[in-house]
DNA sequence: CGATGCATTGAACCAGCTCAATCCTTGTGG
DNA sequence: CCACAAGGATTGAGCTGGTTCAATGCATCG
């Protein structure tokens, strides 16, 4: 299970090349020590599963592309998002020896994987490479209590804005080309039910909202998955502030 | 700002005889590598600030006994709770220089406090002690992904029994006396309104859950601020939690 | 072309919010 | 010791934002 049924690239990862080798976890390891990792390129193809909650941890992986959605399925059975992942996000890792949620490939994903063992043993002979992991992942529980934060106290409108922001930002720190010097083009990543799910809220309300932000003015549907945004300042105002 | 102004032990600690020692974070470290921690203990009295979202990081602290609250300020200026610390929690750990939200001690609190420089430097020194805070945090982290679930799918009624669960499970792991054989009895370190506002709901709504809770003879109050819990596994069902 | 899946729009309903009155509990001063 | 103030907690009544249910629109694909 897991990653196997994927097309697995086995070439030697070309680790000098990679977008992450700099401002990702692997920046301070050295060619030797990249090396004892072990490390593996996977493609992802859209809406696989990298991993399913409920299996054997048997690697952590590096998001180089694309973007990954989790999910964790509730006592009645629903899926729901719980993170979206861009890239140079570190996937998976987990003192259990079970993953507590899944991992899908919400887009065509590039990931750079590290068999668990070989991993947990360069953790400790490279205290820089722990402590870093451990920033990402402290960053990480920033954001998700922003999350929160926001999930408790914001309106349907300001959920929506406020989602368009953070993948705004999220698309300008992955994405090489911002569409335009005036404006950014985000490709929205989950569908309208998924969007909902992910900001608790109906697929009909989420819906309701796009039609006023475009009504607006402050976002430009090119179709229903590619979201134009001709002014990031205004947007972001409306999604904390208003009402 | 931060824990000057508070009633500062600086006698040596008592590492051996303190609760934290074997299951807590410094559990990994020699008696040696324990003194170069530098670790002090502190007491701070309920309500005070242990820091404050932008000050200056100087060091960070395991909980030991009582409860601490994290707080952020919204734009509008209001206060919001965002998570509760039960011992034996690690606090304030970031790679930022400043905090991103504050830390109240929501009951009377004692702590074991690093400074900041010695700390980061042990980290590096003891790969065992920057894996063990790893995987605190990403603990944290899931529980903290856990909450966003709750706050965007639960019920008012889902949220409230949800929150005494999670309360009665903190107490179980801290405290000594579980109050009883078949039962709890849990201290709220928070007040109806404050609790409102970490459960995203008002101090209404809150009261009325309460009420009907105890309707149902799932609660009993001794006082506001003490309950107790007949049947934890009951109340976990009316929860809909798993596990 | 119809079929299938996603998205938008409309109308009625209800959980949780707002506003407002009342009820503790605790502490303070006469 | 009682009175009374003050802050927290409970309860009630109406309002509203978001959900639910249902119909329609709009692509893509065999």
């Amino acid at each position: 299970m897991s990653i196997q049924n994927v097309l697995a690239e086995r070439n030697s990862v070309k680790c000098a090349a990679c977008a992450n080798r700099h401002g990702g976890l692997c920046g301070t390891l050295s060619d030797g020590q990249l090396k004892k990792a072990l490390a593996r390129r996977r493609l992802v193809p859209e809406s696989l599963a990298i991993f399913r909650a409920g299996d054997a941890v048997d690697c952590y992986a590096s998001v180089v592309s694309g973007v990954v959605k989790l999910t964790k399925t509730t006592a009645e059975g629903e899926h729901r998002v719980i993170a979206l992942m861009y890239p140079p996000e570190f996937l998976g890792y987990t003192a259990a020896d079970g993953h507590s949620y899944s991992a899908i490939a919400a887009t065509k994903v590039e990931l750079c994987a590290y068999p668990r063992a070989a991993f947990r043993r360069l953790l400790l002979e490279c205290p820089e490479l722990c402590q870093r992991l451990l920033d990402y992942t402290a960053r990480e529980l920033d954001r998700c209590r922003d999350w929160a934060l926001i999930l408790a106290n914001k309106s349907s409108y300001e959920r929506v804005a406020g989602f368009f922001v953070l993948v705004a930002r999220g698309a300008q720190s992955s994405q090489a080309a911002p569409c335009g010097k005036r404006g950014t083009c985000l490709q929205l990543p989950l569908t309208r039910s998924e969007l909902a799910n992910y900001l608790g809220l109906t697929l009909e309300t989420v819906s309701r909202n796009i039609t006023k932000l475009r009504q607006k003015g402050l976002i430009e549907l090119r179709s229903a998955r590619e979201i134009f945004v001709p002014d990031l300042e205004r947007l972001t105002l409306d999604a904390s502030i208003e009402r």
